[in-house]
DNA sequence: TATACTGAACTAGTTAACTAGGTCAGTAAG
DNA sequence: CTTACTGACCTAGTTAACTAGTTCAGTATA
């Protein structure tokens, strides 16, 4: 998963879904440190601020806790909460997309075709996303 | 669907799927008029110039087109247009919920499950929605 | 003609998100 | 101690989205 400035979803919220993605997905394990403020800016290259939003965004949910001076740390529970937490926003964006579809007049064969339609590209972008895990 | 201030999906992009799934739902017809801008800024509790970047967007689209003085019209291909894009918008929104699911390391059967619970509530929201809806 | 609609087209101002750049404080290691 | 990292905090400026208000032009009807 990447940033895409130009989405009309805000930036600092696609860097929380995309660590929210990764700690729920074992890549940050709990205990373990995230890539400091100004690491994580570069490599997605983005300003370090808005990376900073990010992290008090995770810190509010709980997720990740700060040392100062030492980096971020994902929190004791934090696995169980990232995947607790991306269960209710897929569901709820099954839940967005579905209502759409069946307001204008699709019926829920329908939409659960181009669902199923939609499964096998969902599946191929999810393959290759381990990147560098530091220490 | 109602337009939601807060959310971080623009209001003239909310508008353009308001109408959109209304003209593919049969709401308004090929050749009808749609309410005015007045009106529907109104209706809609929204300033006229961000209804009027709603039509913008439909026009460019080629669902609807302008007849100064008049008002605004349901093109003719309208309605199958508006269908082919809701699907479109549906199958791209599944693909990205349910790549971000797979991406948090679920895997497919409970992303099948998660759409499947989410398909209830969807059509609850759907329902109240027909206000005159032809067989 | 007058009037009451319609869309189109401006200016001006506000807010959220983001960028840019810097500073301060805490921590660890040489 | 110094050095180099870390998060936290701050000000200033830009842009997109939206609001507010007005004006203009085209159309229909009485």
């Amino acid at each position: 998963m990447r940033i895409e400035p130009d989405s009309h979803v805000p930036v600092y919220l696609q860097i929380v879904e995309l660590l929210r993605s990764s700690i729920a997905a074992g890549v940050y394990r709990a205990g373990e440190g995230l890539p400091s403020l100004r690491v994580l800016s570069t490599d997605l290259r983005v300003n370090p601020n808005t990376v900073q939003r990010a992290f008090d965004e995770l810190c509010r949910q709980g997720l990740i806790e700060s040392r100062r001076g030492v980096g971020m740390f994902v929190a004791k529970r934090g696995t169980h909460s990232a995947t607790a937490r991306a269960e209710e926003t897929a569901q709820a964006a099954f839940a967005q997309a579905a209502a759409a579809a069946l307001a204008a007049g699709l019926d829920v064969d329908r939409v659960r075709e181009l669902f199923e339609s939609a499964l096998p590209s969902a599946s191929k972008k999810s393959r290759t996303k381990k990147t560098g895990v530091p220490s």
